[in-house]
Parts: C-alpha cells; sequence; structure tokens
DNA sequence: GACACTAAGTTCAGAAAATGAACAAATCAA
DNA sequence: TTGATTTGTTCATTTTCTGAACTTAGTGTC
C-alpha cells in the first residue's frame, strides 16, 4: 500500500510524521508547494484512509484545520529477541500497544521465523483492522545490524554471523520485516513517538546489563560506516583498567553496566541483587557501595560528557530498566557529566532520565517497521 | 546565476559535485529520473556552462560520456583570519589556487571587510574570468559559526561576541559570502576536493596550536545543536589533570596540542622550539622528551579512539601543520587509537595523516564559498 | 568488412504534476 | 453588518517528466 504512494504524497507523509499535525497552508510552505498542489495531495491521502482533519486552530481569517495521520491506517508487530519468552506487540501508526503476547526464544533464525509466523494469528485474532492492514514487522536483537535492516552482520548474544533475519522472515510470514539493534530501536520509538519527536540531534543511552547507545543526527538514525556508530560501551574510560570481554581494558562496560556494578559487588563481598540494593547499602553509609557507585556513575557520567562535547546534541536520553536515577548513583553521572563538558556548554544538553519498562524493546522494534513504512528505507 | 538554475538542474550538480563525473544514464538512475528528462537537463547545464563532456567511457555498446562540472564555470575567494597577515587565495571550481594575496588581519570587522573589498581587485587583475564569474567569498576562523554560517558566534581569538561578519562582508563588497570555523572548512574542503570526496562519514582532526575537530556525517557537514560538534580538544582525557583554559581539568587540549607540548617541554627545562626539536631529543634518547610525546601521543590517540567508537566514521584525517608523524609522536598516536579501539573494528578505520601548508585554511575558506554555489546553504 | 548486438543518448507526442489567479468559506474585529 | 483576513478549492495554463521509437557509436563474430 506504501508502494502505491506517489512521491509527493510520501513527502507529506514524512512531514506530518516528523513534525506533527500540520494545516495544508503550513505543509505546503515546508515543502515548497503551490496551495493548489497541497489540496490535491491532501485529499487523495485522505481518501486512501492515510490521513484525517483533527482540530481546528482558530486565528485572524479562516482557521485552519490541521491533518494527522489517521492512527489505524497502518499496524505493526514489534518482537524483542532480547529475552525469553520474547515480547511481541501489535502497535498502530502513534506507537499504542494494542496487543501483546510471547514466544519462546531460539537461536535458530528458520525457528524464529516460523514462531512470528505461528504466533501472528493470535495476536491479531481480536483485531480484524489491523489484520488487514498490517504493513510490517520489525525486531529488535543485540547486535550489529547492516544499513538495510535485512542482515545481523554480528550477534555475540544470538551467536549469530551474517544473518539475514528479515529476509527470512519476510519469506515466512509474507510480511515486510526489518530488524535493528535494541538501542537503535529506542532512538527510532523515541524519534516518532517519544520525547524526541522535535529534537533533529540526540543521542539515547541505554542502561541495563550492557551498554548502548545510538545517534539521531540531523533528524536520521546515524549507524556509522560499519553500523557500530553509538559502541560507547567500549569507549577506553579507564585507560588499563580491568580487561573487557571484547579484548580491550578499561572498557566503560566494565565499569558501569548493571552487570558491571553487579559483579564488582559480589567481588567485595557485598550481598546485593539489584542496584536499589547496593543503593540502599551506600544510604546507609557502606564504604564499598558507595565507592562502587561513585566509580561507575562517574565512568558514565564522563563518556557521556565526551559524547556532548564531540557531538553537541540537543538532548540525551538515558532509559534503565532498573532502580533508580534519584539515588547515588544518577546525582554522580549529572554531577560527572557536569565537570566533564566545557563550562561554556555546562547545562545547556538537557539530559532526560526515562524509566522503562519490559515493553520498551518490542515497541521499539514496531517503530523500526513504522519508520519504514512512514520515512521509507533509504530516506529519500 | 545559481539561484537561476531549476531544482533539478541543482540537483544534478549536487550529484556531480559528491559523487565525481557521471553518465547521462548514470545521472538518471541516480536521481530517478527519465534518460529524456536527463537529456533536457544536461544540455541545458552545458549550455549555461556548468558542465562540460569529459571522458568517453567504451564498454559494450555506444559508449557514454561523461559530464563534469566546468572548473571554470565559478571562482571563489578564500580568507584565512588564523594568521596575520591574513592569506587570500581565489580558486576555481576544482579547488585549484590561481591566485594569492594576503592583507592586514583586524579584530574589527569592518576594517575586514573593507581590507577585502579593497584586495579583490588586485587578486582578479590578471584574471578578467574570474572576475567576472566570482560567485562567493568564504572566510575560515577559529570560534563558533551559526548554522547560517554567517554569524560568529563567538571566538576567543578574534575576542568577538555575536558578528555578523559574512553579511558586513556581503554587504560591502556585494559578493555572497559565508563564514566558518576552521576545522569545518577543512573538512569541507577534503569532501570537495580532497582524499574525502567519496566518503560519506568522516572527521578531521587537524593539529596546530589549538586542536580542531569537525565531523561529515551523511555526506553533511555536522555542526551539532549548539555549533559545538568537534570539539575534540576538551574531552576530558586525564581526569584530574592540568587546568584548561576552558575552566575545566585534563582536556586534550592541555596534553595534546602543540602549544602544551611545547610549554610541557619548556616546563621540563627542554630547549626546544618545536616539534621536529622535541622529536629529535627524544630520538637521542631525552626521557623528558619521550616521555612528554609519549603522554601527547597517548591522549591524542584515546580521543580519536573514542571518536571512532562513538561515530564509527569511515575515515579519520589528520592534518598537521607542524613537524611529522613518522616519529615518535606519530607512532604512538596510532598505537594508542589501536589499543583502544574494539578489537572487531582494529584497523578498519583508515587513518590518513595530512601534512598541510600555509593554504589550507584559505582554502578551505573558498570551498565554503564553492559548497554554498554546488550545494546550497540548506542543503534541500 | 558485413553483420548482429548492445547500450547511450535524442526526439517528440502525450501524460502527469505544479502553478497562478480568482474565488468560496470561515472566522474576527469594529 | 461590514470589512479584513486567512484557509482552502477550483480550473485553465504551464512546466516537467515519461514512454516508446529512434539514432548513434561503439564491440564482437564470422
Amino acid at each position: 500500500m506504501n508502494a502505491l504512494l506517489t512521491s509527493s504524497q510520501r513527502q507529506l507523509v514524512r512531514v506530518i510524521s516528523t513534525s506533527g499535525p500540520l494545516s495544508r497552508t503550513e505543509m505546503a510552505q515546508m515543502l515548497g508547494l503551490s496551495k493548489a498542489a497541497m489540496s490535491g495531495i491532501a485529499r487523495e491521502l485522505i481518501d486512501l484512509g492515510v490521513l484525517h482533519e483533527t482540530e481546528t486552530v482558530y486565528g485572524q481569517g479562516r482557521p485552519s484545520v490541521r491533518l494527522d495521520l489517521h492512527p489505524e491506517c497502518a499496524f505493526f508487530v514489534g518482537i524483542s529477541l532480547l529475552e525469553d519468552p520474547a515480547p511481541m506487540i501489535l502497535s498502530d501508526l502513534n506507537g499504542r500497544i494494542i496487543a501483546r503476547r510471547a514466544m519462546p526464544l531460539s537461536r535458530d533464525p528458520n525457528v524464529i521465523a516460523d514462531a512470528i509466523t505461528e504466533s501472528l494469528p493470535d495476536l491479531l485474532k481480536a483485531h480484524p483492522d489491523a489484520k488487514e492492514k498490517l504493513s510490517g514487522i520489525g525486531v529488535a536483537l543485540s547486535g550489529f545490524v547492516d544499513e538495510t535492516q535485512s542482515n545481523c552482520v554480528q550477534s555475540t548474544l544470538l551467536n549469530w554471523q551474517d544473518v539475514p533475519l528479515a529476509r527470512i522472515i519476510r519469506e515466512r510470514s509474507g510480511i515486510d520485516t526489518f530488524i535493528e539493534n535494541d538501542a537503535k530501536a529506542v532512538a527510532v520509538s523515541e524519534k516518532l513517538f517519544g520525547s524526541a519527536r522535535e529534537i533533529q540531534n540526540f543521542s539515547v543511552v541505554s542502561l541495563g546489563d550492557g551498554i548502548g547507545c545510538a545517534h539521531f543526527i540531523d533528524g536520521k538514525l546515524y549507524r556509522g560506516n560499519h553500523g557500530g556508530a553509538g559502541e560507547i560501551a567500549h569507549c577506553t574510560i579507564e585507560p588499563g583498567g580491568a580487561p573487557c570481554r571484547c579484548g580491550k581494558r578499561g572498557c566503560l562496560d566494565t565499569v558501569s553496566s548493571m552487570k558491571a556494578i553487579k559483579e564488582v559487588s559480589r567481588a567485595e563481598g557485598l550481598e546485593c541483587t539489584s542496584l536499589s540494593d547496593i543503593e540502599h547499602e551506600a544510604s546507609t553509609g557502606n564504604a564499598a557501595a558507595i565507592r562502587i557507585l561513585h566509580r561507575a556513575g562517574s565512568a558514565l557520567g564522563l563518556a557521556i560528557a565526551n559524547l556532548i562535547q564531540m557531538n553537541d546534541p540537543g538532548m540525551i536520553l538515558i532509559t534503565h530498566v532498573e532502580g533508580s536515577f534519584d539515588g547515588l548513583f544518577g546525582t554522580v553521572v549529572n554531577q560527572a557529566i557536569e565537570t566533564n563538558v566545557l563550562p561554556r556548554y555546562a547545562g545547556q544538553t538537557p539530559i532526560r532520565i526515562k524509566r522503562v519498562d519490559g515493553d520498551v524493546w518490542a515497541r521499539g522494534a514496531a517503530s523500526i517497521a513504522a519508520h519504514n513504512f512512514l520515512i521509507g528505507p533509504n530516506s529519500n
């Protein structure tokens, strides 16, 4: 259905999806078209059910009518391969989750494709509308994905090397499928549906067992020359520090990831199984806990400060699954950012913290499909 | 003249300027146009003197004729405000320097504008062709420039704050003028004329008294949200290290800039006035010299490695005015990059070293004008 | 060297898309 | 109620692009 749109129609969809609801006149200006041309294109898209009229804005003169994407003109499935069982969601064009299922995780791409295909009818059961307008499947995974969003170049977690997962799923299910790295998927979902809608340049730092990061630059996801942009976890933060599983030493990952924090705690004899536990110990004055959180927070803050210095983003979004950022750890991170950023720019880059639930990855995955529907793969 | 081009014509110019000479058929494919449309557009541009036919490529079937920009269809003036006297060059569309002058440097934008305007006739004297087709003036300076490439937001060297230099020069001279930060100007000139023509993502690190850096991302100069992208010089590289003039501590600038290296050498009692001197001392076994170069090289290498980790560029271009990269310093830099980059990616990012002469900044400045002529200011 | 074969580039009628100008519609302000 | 103002529509006209047939300039083969 998306392929049936003319290039002007696609442009219009793109503008609305990045700028939100707009009047016909505003869009005409943004696209450099005449009001006459806009009028026609808008009507076509309304007739196709892609756009619909929303609020009326009153000012001087005839009020303008904002057009927005019809949230139910397309539906998407998102699957996260980061947990077992793998969460699976059905979302509309606004990123709203409509249905939720889970499927067993596997390392065999064929098994995954089959599991997805078999789970689809159940996921879509109560939603005949979505069944008909299902426009794409997105998959989030830990690893590197190439720029076609079709091949997984490498994944340690899944033990993959050049697996054309999207193609396999596409063949089994018959539905347009795209895969993406976990952090990059979250960045896309924040850009489409979240707090970054109007920000052209921002970076997402996702804090969990590992540390992920993704950049949006000039309104586009930036994946780098080998798909490795955002590999902040393996920035050297303590030269000559502890060996990392990547082969080098002193990576941020060895200091500030939840996994690292917990391991160091255990090594120091703390009986803690979660960040909250350690935070609690620290608040009661446990020197080891304080030291650990301080070290982890300073390292993460320094890495983020360096990121700000290098790329000058308009926002840093830190997402975390575990614990909270109100304790010592969060305080130290913020402090470290402040002290390591050019004083001239200190406080200029908003740092937003977002506690995310178990749906993030699946929602991110769905947003990859949505992005391909709205913006297209090559962003031309 | 540029404003007279239709949007298709501009697109074509843009494609050629980024991809080099192409046949009509190739361009038709790249722009998604029919051969018929291309034929017409190409003829128009040839008639206008913007394009010309170059080599003929023989294959199966009728040979294709590559079209390229006519190097003499536009000329540009570039001025560097980094030295006194300020170098001033005249270049063609290939970046070839045709004439060279110098003018006295001033901190008063009006005086600069007058000096440029007065120097122009002399610069253009022997080149009536260039006089007629002069299409823009570019100015490179040390400091922050806004995204319109018209205002200098801040310059420590020139002691400026929000100076609309481009507008002033434009008014005096009557010629389209754009200004740019020094490192960013060099990056643009490398993209247009240098070794980065076909690379979409790369970073330039310019090593001189200070350390500058600029990123090209997805084929575009990336300036960041506040124009501060590439401020690698003030990444914290030695936490808690020596105080920097920026107000914080341990910045790369305090360790690896030529100024810092020389200052530390002097403080350590070495009688050295240039990098070559220190390199020479090191090669004769002077422990202090070795230590200084090692520290500076490791720091710069680490910063570049972090840059590679974060942005995964397709190339790093290190430009340096002074000394050479064949000695200890260069070796240590390369080593530090290797050891601090994910082993998986080690050696994957080409590091090119370029010794630049006194023309770099003025040539970079001219390329800013050329870029605005070829690609346009907003890159739509 | 004649012949088919291939692919580049051109031509031109016709289709598609965008424009400009006039106009209808919906509100505010007085 | 009237005028001002701005949105959005309509339609004839212009601009731009396409498709298909054609010309051109080579290669490869016998």
